[in-house]
DNA sequence: CCCTGATTCGC
DNA sequence: GCGAATCAGG
């Protein structure tokens, strides 16, 4: 976009008069975009902005927004590496121990004791939780839940007769 | 979805 | 300097 003499006094007067960005873009044959960035360079008085990016959100510093960018995204494996942790995290109180039930992050060191992944409490509340014990060889149990959650057919058909 | 204005930042 | 992309609110 060449901005003539001409076209900024339009922009100027356009803007002047109240019209939107949008619409003095459309007169102009420019993108809004194209009208809003010239306005803000020629420190044109700003219009009530419905946005609000000044005070009462002073907490969150925005994350930068993802930016256009040319040449490979993807970074290499050798760049990721890394990050890899190299010690599982502790445990946290009141929460089932899953470092000792085998959840002890990334390792090399297989196999693991699957952790026992029976539901204790209500799901959403911050106090559930899985049980977490080691479960048995085979089952996601362990020993306890599994003789709950396992109900024999011998044990049902009776039960139906 | 449509609209609005403001800001960022690759070009 | 330019303006598309993006944001954020109506």
């Amino acid at each position: 976009m060449e901005w003539t003499d001409e076209t900024i006094d339009r922009l100027k007067g356009l803007w002047t008069e109240g019209l939107s960005t949008a619409e003095i873009g459309r007169r102009l044959n420019i993108s809004k975009n194209a009208v809003v960035g010239k306005a803000h360079r020629l420190d044109l008085p700003a219009r009530p902005s419905p946005i609000r990016r000044d005070a009462g959100m002073a907490a969150r510093p925005r994350p930068p927004a993802p930016r256009r960018v040319s040449g490979p995204t993807l970074p290499s494996f050798a760049a990721l590496s890394p990050a890899m942790p190299s010690r599982p995290a502790a445990p946290v109180a009141g929460r089932p121990n899953l470092v000792a039930a085998g959840f002890s992050g990334i390792t090399r060191t297989a196999p693991r004791t699957p952790a026992c992944c029976w539901p204790i409490g209500e799901p959403g509340t911050p106090s559930f939780r899985f049980c977490g014990d080691p479960s048995l060889a085979g089952k996601p149990y362990c020993g306890p839940h599994a003789e709950i959650a396992y109900v024999r057919v011998r044990d049902r058909r009776e039960d139906v007769a």
